[in-house]
DNA sequence: ATTTATTTTTAGACAAAACTAAAAATAAAA
DNA sequence: TTTTATTTTTAGTTTTGTCTAAAAATAAAT
């Protein structure tokens, strides 16, 4: 598999948790930076090689071989950012895109070992998920901070969004996995929420609430 | 730079420190397994990035740009070898296929802070400098165990054939990086050493003590 | 100094992965 | 149910890196 195969089998791995019917062309161009043309292209070649399932005009999924192939490229990607930050010090905004380079390097010894010597973790520094050596992916329990109910005490587990940009801001705001959240008060007008974290009052508008995974 | 385009600029550095006056073509084709005729092609698009001066048939040297990058990927090559070996837990004969790949990760960032995280290795497993940020290389004083003196004492600090079924063959010696040797005797006729290795009588052969560096 | 052998370069072709522009199919609107 | 809009596919190029086969240059041998 080349580097952009499996750029696009992670891809449609990805858009397949929201569309399990079939994927878009569309939506695949757009993750990846590239023109539908291309995508329909590469569609064709990876059905040959039996790892979508593909029908003209009808939108596309994984074959069983390409499930397992996303989800072992879903594994290196997040072992290596735990890497990055545990052990290199990146902070968790930086390390998205060197991932994306690492998670094409073809080792399975490799990756196991990287594994073992961070401790196997469930989980990277988003809160994503950890496929294990199978494939198999323990199910994390969360809820959007902006769908739960008032007045009670969560922990934050991971991000939705995870841009540059937000994890900035949690970053600002002091707001890390791990920490403490009770939602004290929900605006009706705008579903702006009034936060205890960490013990701090906070007010943060509902498109973060909304960003923020807890448990 | 491109993978392939990197893996050229290696192989010309590693070249250059054997014919410093310009590296053959067929020389290149056969370190990169391929044709003499890509080779060429090749050359003329690293000659109009400026990596290497190159002239028909006079064969090629790399530029001070070009040598800079060659010191850069050398660096991250042998950076990866030490946290395989180091951390990771492979063996000093497991690493050059992976490293061959990790060594065209692109960030500085992360070769700086990896450097930083395996505390400033000045040699990689197989006891090859590793080039510091800038591309400066500390010069390891060594010499062949062929070429040694009798009846003095050294250690090993590096092997000059990296191959699987060489280091192996040291493993299985008890030969490592570190080990104290003594030559005992040498054979006449075909320069058979008798040797002691951390005070243990060995007989190697010529071509074994000609690929062993000691200091 | 020729002839012969080797090395290197050119010319032309091909596969991978992308693109643009146009055609075809599907979905949405009137 | 037509008409219109959107999505997707096809057809034809382009770039990168490779190849084979043939030509040209250099090196070695007679
Ligand atoms: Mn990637
Ligand atoms: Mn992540
Ligand atoms: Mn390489
Ligand atoms: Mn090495």
């Amino acid at each position: 598999m080349t580097i952009s195969e499996e750029n696009y089998i992670k891809v449609i791995y990805h858009l397949s948790l929201v569309s399990p019917k079939g994927v878009n062309t569309n939506a695949i161009a757009g993750m990846l930076d590239t023109k539908a043309s291309s995508v329909t292209d590469m569609m064709k070649k990876l059905s040959d090689k039996d790892l979508v399932s593909y029908q003209k005009y009808q939108g596309v999924t994984l074959t069983d071989k390409g499930l397992h192939s996303a989800k072992m490229i879903v594994r290196k990607h997040r072992l290596w950012e735990v890497f990055l930050v545990d052990k290199l010090g990146f902070s968790w905004d930086e390390v998205h895109e060197i991932a994306e380079e690492l998670e094409h390097i073809k080792s399975e010894q490799l990756i196991n070992k990287l594994d073992a010597f961070l401790g196997f973790p469930v989980a990277d520094p988003h809160g994503d998920p950890i496929p294990d050596a199978k494939g198999v992916i323990k199910k994390i329990e969360k809820q959007l901070l902006s769908e739960v109910e008032i007045n009670a005490s969560f922990h934050c587990v991971g991000v939705k969004d995870s841009s540059t940009d937000f994890l900035k801001y949690l970053d600002k705001q002091k707001i890390a996995l791990g920490s403490i959240v009770k939602v004290i008060d929900k605006e009706d007008f705008d579903d702006t929420l009034t936060v205890e974290i960490d013990g701090k009052r906070l007010t943060i508008s509902n498109k973060i609430a909304n960003n923020l995974y807890v448990q």
